[in-house]
DNA sequence: CAAATAAGATTGAACTCTCAACTATTCCCA
DNA sequence: TGGGAATAGTTGAGAGTTCAATCTTATTTG
């Protein structure tokens, strides 16, 4: 057994799957965001309220929200306040639990979800899933679940991870 | 036909795996961004550099990175900036075209990619290839290079699209 | 060939995000 | 039950990114 650290690299196939995925996402997330900057907004404020909308409650609270979206608290705060001053959501006390505040969607914000949702879907066709086989798309689901699974609690919404509070 | 224009939504598998692929997505790169600042480095600048330790020049183009990494022109010459500042590039004037700047590897850069390198890849191994089967893996990597082909001259350098410019 | 247009790169101001420090509340346990 | 630790969220300053305007050199075309 060699004790020594040669770096494994990866094999040729590797390497070239692991560059597509790199560039490719790249390229797919800054299309996805001007298409929606055309309409007012950035990808990652969409998630943010879209999320919102899908409560049934439309709220959710801060933490649980950065988590999902995977956003640091921090940068959700300030985000959420800027949405804030834009009408679309508000903050309302968690009660039962005095730290928390629910981040709210509002009518307004509502109806700008319901107004860009289609467009957005359409973006997401266009230059993801109408681009793969059924089958392709599924494995990439898949595989991205996996990637998920192994990096869940990898790190907290503040980005420190679990074992850096030595 | 319906003309009219309904929303086609996303089927219940094809809604899970788009999800998957944005959370997941964003947790691998920010878990690589958080594994590159533990030495000093962010994940597009260790791009930056990695992608110019291929050349055997160590040198590209300005325009032609930052097509590579996928960011602005405007981006890639305030981030070359800050690394010409810590000494891995240095700005060269390319002749032949003199508009144009090569941006070109030191050998400390050199160093740096050559040190930071393997725990990279250790990262990536562990947050995604190693999570994969060979073969969800090779259908991911082929799934990127379709959406990237879709996306090829979508938008140019500066954020403006080939159709812009009306 | 001169004017117009395009391409390469930079600039600086406005905006967004990160990081560390901080307040407040809740949880744990001795 | 009280005090330390963990959780929720915010703050502000510094770092990074975007956007539109600008400058310079190449290329096109009338």
């Amino acid at each position: 057994m060699a004790a020594h650290s040669e770096t494994n690299w990866l094999t040729e196939p590797e390497q070239r799957a692991w560059r597509a995925y790199l560039r490719g996402g790249r390229m797919l997330i800054e299309a996805l965001d001007r298409g929606l900057a055309a309409h007012g907004l950035s990808l990652s404020e969409y998630e943010i309220i879209s999320m919102l909308s899908e409560e049934d409650t439309r709220q959710m609270r801060m933490s649980e929200l950065a988590d999902l979206v995977v956003q640091s608290r921090s940068r959700l705060t300030h985000t959420a306040t800027r949405l804030e001053k834009r009408g679309w959501v508000v903050r309302e006390p968690c009660q039962g639990d005095r730290r928390g505040v629910l981040l709210t969607l509002t009518p307004t914000g509502a109806a700008k979800v319901e107004q860009i949702a289609p467009v957005h879907l359409d973006q997401v066709r266009a230059h993801l899933v109408d681009r793969l086989s059924a089958e392709q798309f599924a494995t990439l689901g898949g595989a991205m679940e996996n990637v998920m699974s192994g990096l869940d609690g990898f790190a907290d919404s503040d980005g420190r991870a679990p074992n850096d509070r030595y």
